[in-house]
DNA sequence: TTTTTTATTAATCATTTGTTTAATTCATAT
DNA sequence: ATATGAATTAAACAAATGATTAATAAAAAA
């Protein structure tokens, strides 16, 4: 959560969360300071007082969301105890909660990425997931002829499309099954268990 | 592209490839009347002369977009002559060059949707994907034996995901493997053929 | 308690932004 | 050539918006 330890008051975090709230929900541009105020019941002017500017606020907020979404990632991949298979079915499981609990996260990640890619930068150091022993072990699993040989970042992107996608075109899939969003959940659910399947499925020789 | 094949004037079209191009690249909000003025070099009163307010001048582009995007995965997976795997081929093939071509077609899509999905009705007639002819070959290869029972909206959000995640989370991936664009898109042509591979290996008995 | 620093508030400022108006130019039909 | 309607323009309006100010209240230090 805290990525550099900053202790943050009471207020501090009153305006941070509705901030949260606003920007998962609706983006930077469309969430307007005021809303953010009323949100978190301070007056307007406290936003500057603690956080200097709207974009300011957003970066500390953005910075920390994506921290927490890849990290999750990084944790899991490079867990020493655990098989590939184990990885896979830990990966699914937590990020299908996660999603579960804040739909509005995988969309809002994806989203400012795309408009300030250098704020990944500060957080994503390219080895972390591509050296990550879940790749060692994929690759092992090729030496030893067991897995079919592709290039890794195929196998990584595919576990995080199967993953994250459902939920970022949630509409889509509701609109097609005429699901509701309890019924969405329960699908997802379903997936916690069938992705690493699919996935070992797809690199088994 | 024209919906209900409405004639447009030059201006008009100026005017709206200039707003796709920034709702595209920048949202909604985001996006300023001045600035589709200056990029069309139209005088900006024209705007609401021909579309009457910026979110009108929005939804119609959004329409447009959302049907051409749709309707083409509606109608490979709705042709009597190919075969299941034929379809995988031709969707993966069609949307990637799509995508290719305007990178900032999905994230848009799937964002205009969360905050809207209303057009989306007005466009996806539920049966249109989960009765159709892809789906009708799927279940007959279950019948014979061929493929494994799972639940055919899991098998169309799994093509759908493989497709299109990559393109919304291009950044990760290029920050992951130190990818230039040009690098990309040459994974993203790469993955044309292996996606109706795993595919099919996810489904296969 | 008194002083000093910190936190909070209401009011205001300066831009930005979507939209409209009124005047002017252009094209077309008579 | 003239009249009529459509297209275009510059200017302006009103509301929204991010940010600041100056005054007050609350808390901490002396």
């Amino acid at each position: 959560m805290n990525i550099g330890s900053v202790k943050y008051s009471d207020t501090e975090i009153k305006i941070k969360d509705a901030a949260k709230f606003l920007f998962l929900k609706k983006g930077f541009s469309a969430t307007k300071t005021r809303e953010i105020a009323k949100e978190s019941n301070i007056n307007l002017a406290l936003l500057n007082y603690y956080f200097t500017s709207k974009r300011k606020l957003f970066e500390i907020i953005m910075l920390e969301t994506v921290y927490d979404f890849i990290s999750k990632m990084v944790e899991v991949y490079n867990d020493e105890k655990t098989t590939l298979e184990e990885k896979l079915k830990l990966t699914s499981s937590k990020y299908i909660d996660m999603m579960i609990a804040e739909p509005h996260l995988p969309t809002f990640v994806v989203n400012e990425l795309k408009n300030n890619p250098s704020s990944l930068l500060k957080i994503l150091k390219g080895k972390m997931i591509m050296e990550s022993k879940l790749i060692d072990q994929y690759n092992d699993g090729v030496k030893k002829g067991i897995y079919k040989k592709i290039e890794p970042i195929h196998f990584v992107t595919n576990i995080l499309s199967l993953i994250v996608f459902p939920f970022i075109s949630s509409p889509i899939i509701i609109k097609m099954k005429k699901l509701s969003g309890k019924e969405f959940n329960e699908m997802m659910n379903e997936r916690k268990k069938l992705i690493p399947k699919w996935i070992i499925q797809m690199i088994k020789k």
